[in-house]
Parts: structure tokens; sequence; C-alpha cells
DNA sequence: TGGTAATCGAGACGGTACGTCACGTCTTTCG
DNA sequence: CGAAAGACGTGACGTACCGTCTCGATTACCA
């Protein structure tokens, strides 16, 4: 899986030359990002001179990381996310609905950056695919297992297509927390459950 | 249902007197937007500048009539999608297999506006309201009309939570339009028909 | 002498019909230069539109008898300074002393607008025509007037330059009122007495 | 004696960090204005933007280093006049002669750029202060110097006013030049002559 | 231990777009 | 038809960021 690789000092180059990068100002700067977005600053206005400022960091630095804005909110996202919830086993029905309820609820942060990062990753196919690897596959692969185990034990027709389960299970919960899609949905703290039960009954053996 | 309003020209002031404002300058500044979004122009491309330069008219009477960009995407959008499809009152399954088949697909151009609209919508209350009144809620309450038809015939359960059936066979296809979130269902080009008959599958009587 | 004519209606055209020019308007119009120079506006500041509101006055009703704002300004100019003061026929120094003491002193808003029209009548031979027919003529002609009843009486030297002098006698007042050339010469109350005694020991016969 | 400062990155902080300011920038600005000038650009058409275009050189660049467009046209004239002709020591009516005989003539660029600036000069005492310091103060000082010599050699009256003969000697001239004041006068070739002679005689012991 | 080389914060650089303002003209309705 | 009102296309304003480029000052490694 390619990674989110830093640039290298120069291409081709050894990288063991010279003072060494800090990671210091590394973190600095992904810290400063995820503040900036927590004080409720606007995209326009979360510009990288004022994530250096904020940082404090000369914006050269973070172009020696990151080839641009984008790169650099993707990754602060990845951090943000951080590795997949695991399914504890137990039924399909609650292992679905455990890892359903965290969609875009672990960091209200998250949530605030994800819509700011659809212009990119909806136009550049490198963003896509950072996004897709780092981001939605983790996400999917675990529940497309406990979907197969599913599917194993008889408990889900053999011939359902997981990608569109998955998907189906997904997407009502990702879009609702990046736009609000349909506020009534607010006053239903059971949504997950009912989308799983719906579900669930459309594709039972 | 408020509208998109024009900004008036002096707020609570009689909008009478003094030359009308330009039908055609309207016209031409909406058909820039979507010239300039059909030749590939990237959203950051996409600057007042070069709308006022296409449409053949001074910045300031973009100004005049949206409050920035984001409004002035936002209405063209609203044009680009137009009025909802309406159902043929066939059965329920064909009449939402119709209506979702052109979720994201009947202008291209449309695809490439709305991503570029999340970071706005998903924070301005105004953008949101927007997008709610001329975008989202007609196309539900086209497809919510469908499914109280389904109940009253007996097709589905009694008891079924609209709001969420809307969502759950909406949302993968509208965030598949957006960022092709699952390449794979580029293949599944029956992936409406599935999504619909899972949940109906789910819902049934 | 050409005068400030103003623009007519149709060139060509009887001005008979139709509704007259209102010279409310126009009195309203150059009042509201002199409000606003008065009030310390500075040159940029006094744009046609803050005239025209200001006035109460379409900006049209403004094009319609002057060209531009600077012919607008010599206008003002014009009005404001009024005829030139006349001599007494006492002595030829009492004369001059009394012709070049109301230099730049009578209105102070014309020490204001002044140095408002030098770009323009620097540049431009057409105002500079205005400029001099209006302003400068009608004064150096009085004084002309009096330095040749000098010369008829023997005061002065019969073969004294006349313009010369007349320039001797007027450019350091002038200068002095429109950018307070020397700072120091405030101070000396009795600055023109000097330059009139200077001169006329000059050229005395 | 105060100078044209640039003014500071940060007002009160040490301006040695960073990258230094670039004098090729600087004089490109300069000769950018001078061009523009000299191909008889209009003062409106001498926007900051053309000099930018023309010096190859971003906006924000020159307002780095000037507060506007006034103060970067009085710089330009201080370094257009350069140091004041310097009096030869011969007879005080030669070194007069010589020195008026220069009078807005050098560069025929800098009448060019005087008349623009008389509106600002008269208003902002800052422009004024550094037109005195830079333009004017030394050549009238250059010749205060030449009537004092004057004064002691017993060929000028003692108690003669050097400052009032200073600008009765400049002022003609100078008005002459930004204005054409009086346009029959460039008929007279041997105008300085005619005007020194006066003075002369009007002050002689 | 002393050079070498890449990094650091800082901030100026050439650009581009922003949103505002004024220009002088044009197009309404009203008197 | 003149008036006011105000929209029109134009273009400059001064500001803010972009991503790049010097600066002098720090580090680490390697000789």
């Amino acid at each position: 899986m390619t990674e989110l690789a830093e640039l290298p000092a120069t291409p081709g180059a050894a990288r063991t030359q010279g003072r060494p990068r800090s990671s210091r100002a590394h973190e600095a700067i992904l810290e400063a990002v995820l503040d900036l977005i927590e004080e409720g600053t606007t995209v326009e206005a979360l510009s990288m001179e004022a994530i250096a400022a904020r940082a404090g960091v000369g914006k050269a630095t973070i172009y020696r990381r990151w080839a641009g804005k984008d790169e650099l909110l993707l990754e602060t996202l990845v951090k943000l996310k951080g590795p997949p919830t695991q399914p504890l086993g137990d039924s399909v029905r609650a292992d679905l609905i455990r890892l359903l309820s965290v969609v875009g609820q672990k960091d209200q942060r998250a949530v605030r950056v994800m819509p700011c990062l659809m212009p990119e990753v909806s136009r550049s196919p490198e963003a896509y695919r950072i996004w897709q690897e780092a981001i939605t596959e983790p996400r999917r692969e675990v529940m497309r297992e406990v979907l197969r185990r599913g599917v194993a034990t008889g408990e889900l027709r053999a011939d359902l297509d997981i990608e569109v389960v998955v998907s189906m299970l997904i997407s009502p919960l990702l879009l609702h927390r990046m736009v609000r899609w349909n506020p009534r949905l607010d006053e239903v703290d059971d949504l997950t459950e009912q989308i799983v039960d719906v579900v669930l009954q459309g594709v039972a053996a």
C-alpha cells in the first residue's frame, strides 16, 4: 500500500547527510492545523500562512514535507481517524452497529475536515487514491469481513454483493455527518440500528 | 419556501427606482459558470474574474447579485438540476429505480459542481438551507410519495421510517457520484436495482 | 474670450423644447463641491459620486453640464475667485500692494482647490486655456494697467518688460499660498510690501 | 535631516531576519516610473498596476516600500533632481543665473512629475516635509549662500531679507515651468537674466 | 574536532484573485 | 424631455495567499 510518503529531500539522492528534519516541526504543523480547525476557522481562512504562523514554523518547512494544502489536510485527517474500529465477533448485527456507530463521530474535527477535502478528492486522482487507501478501504475491509462471516454462518444470503451492502450501510451515515443530509435524522438516535435492520432483513438468507 | 432571493439594492428600500437589473447579464453569468465548468476548469481556477470575463460582465455586476462565489455556484447548481424527475406511477420498484437512475447523472456538470459546494454547505447554515430547499427536499419529497403509496397499497410495511429509507436509497448513489466512493461499483451497472431490491426486501410487508 | 460654455443639450438643435435645465441643480452641484472641499475632503475622495450624492442630483446631470471633474473644479474655482480686485488709482506702490494682498487669500477654499488642478492644467491645453482666461489673465491685466500707468507717469523705467515684472510680483505669493513654499515667510506679514519694494526699486526710472 | 525612510518591516522590530529587500526590485520600480512618464503616460494612467507590470514586480513589493503612489512619485522626483547645482564663485550675478537656469530644466521628466505632486504636497504635512527637505531646501540653501556672499562683499544691501529674495528669484521660473504660467515668457530666452537683474537692481547696496 | 550539508525561522519575491470603489455611460420611471 | 436613481462594463485600488527564493543561524553526520 502506497503511503503518504514524505517528499524526498533530493529525489534519488541519499537522505542521510545534513541536518535531519525536525519531528518537532512536523508535529507542530499537524497540531496547528487541528487547533485552527477546532477554533472554527473557515476553509479559506485555513491558509498555509496561518498554519505556519500558528505552528511557529517557516512556510518552506511545510512545503518541504507536503506538496500542498490538500496533502497536508489529508494527512491530518488520516492522523485524526486513526486505525478502524475492530469488530468484537459477537453477532453480525452487533458488529455492524458497533462499526457504524463511530462513522464520523469519534472526533468532531474529522467531520469538519472531510467536506473540505471533497473538492480535491473528487478531482485529483492522486488525492482520491490516498483518501481511499488511508481512510476508506481499511474501514470497508473490516466491514466486508463481518459480512463474509455472516455469509459463512448462513445468516446472510450467499449471493449478496458485499460491496453494495457495505456502501448501503456506510453512505447514509457518512453523508449525514458531512452535510446533515437530513436534519430530521438527528432525532433518530437509533438511525444506525434501523439501517442495519433494514439491510439485514433485505439480505437475510 | 424561501427563495434564492437576489440581494436587495438597498436593504429595506423600494427597489423600483433606477435602471433595473439586466436579466441578460444575470443569465450570461450563469452561462459563463457552466461553460467554464464544462471546459474542465478547476475550482480554484473558477475565479470570479474568469467568470466575469467570460460573461462579458463587470465583477461588480456579479457581486450586486450574489454575496460570493458559493452563492453563485449554488444557484448555478439549482439551475442545472432543474425540477426533480417525476414517478410514472407504475410499480413502487420501477418508480424508485427511475428516480434513482438520474441521481447525479442527468448533467455531468452538476457532478463537477457538487463536491465544490460541500465545504460551504457543511459550514454555512444559510448555504445548507438553500441546498436543502432547492436541491435535496424536492427530490426527497417525490421519493417519499412513492414510498407512501407503497405503504398505502400494502406493498411496504406500515411502520417503516420513510426518512431513513429515502436516505438509504439516495446516499450510496450520491456519494458514489461525488467521490466515486467505491470504483468497483462502476462495474455494477445494475447497482441501482440492487440497492432498491435490498431495501424493498428489507421493508416488505 | 471663450467662455466656460455649458455643453449644448443637443449640438445644433433648438434648446427650447422639453423640460428646461434646472438652475437649482446647477447651483446645488457647485455648492456641493464647495461643501465637500470645506469639510476637508481629499482630492481622491472628492468623487463625482460624492458630489452628486451631496447635491441630491443624478450623475448624468453633472455630465450634462461639464465634461469631467476637472472642468467642474475649474468652474468652481472661477466662481470662487470672482472678478479681480480693482486698483484705487493712488500710487503705483499702494495699488500693487492692494492687488497682491488678496492673492489666494480671499477665500481659503480656493487655496485648497488650486493645487488639485495643477496636474490637469499642466497637461491639458484646454484646461490650461480656461485657467488662463478665467483666472490668470484678468488679474494680470489689472496689474499690467497699474504698471503701464507707472511708466506713463515716469515713476517706472520706460523699457521694463511688463510681463516679467507681473510674474515676479505674483509668483512668489501664489506659490507660497499653494504649497507654503517657504514657511518662514509666514512670519513675514509684510512679505507683500517687501516684494513690491524690491521690484519697484529694481525697475525705478 | 529625516530621510525618505523605507517602511520598516515590522515597526519597532529588528529588520535583520528574513530575506533582505531586493535592491534590484527597488531600482526597477523607480526606473519603471521614469520610463512610463517618459512615454507620456498621464497621471491617472500611471497606475500602480502599470508600474508593477513594467518593473516586472508584484504590487506588494511596491507597497512594502512606499505607502502609496504619492510617496513613490516623491522619491522618484528626488532621485530625478539629484544634488543641486553648485555656484562657481564668480560674480553674484553669474552664479544666480547659473543656479536659476536649471530650475526645472535639467530633466524634462521632473517637470512632468512635479505638478502631479502638488495636490499631495499641499495637503499632507508629511509629503510637504519630504518635498521641502529633499527638493526645495538644498537648492534654496545654495542660493542663500550666494546672496550672503554678495552681502559680505558689499555688493548687496546688508539689510536684505534673504528668504524673500530667494523666493522672488525661484518662484517665477518654477511656476513658469510647471504650468507655463505665462506662455509669452517662452519667447523671452533671457527671462532668467531679466529677473536677476531686476532683483539685483532692487537690492543693490 | 572541524567541515559539510541540509534544515530551521523569517520574510521578501513575482503572481493571481479578492472584494470595493469610482469612472463615464445607459436605461428605467416619474414629473 | 429633463430629472433622480441606479445598473452597466471597465479598470485600479490595496490586501491576502500562493508557492518559491534567499538570508543568517542551527544541528547532525562524516572525515
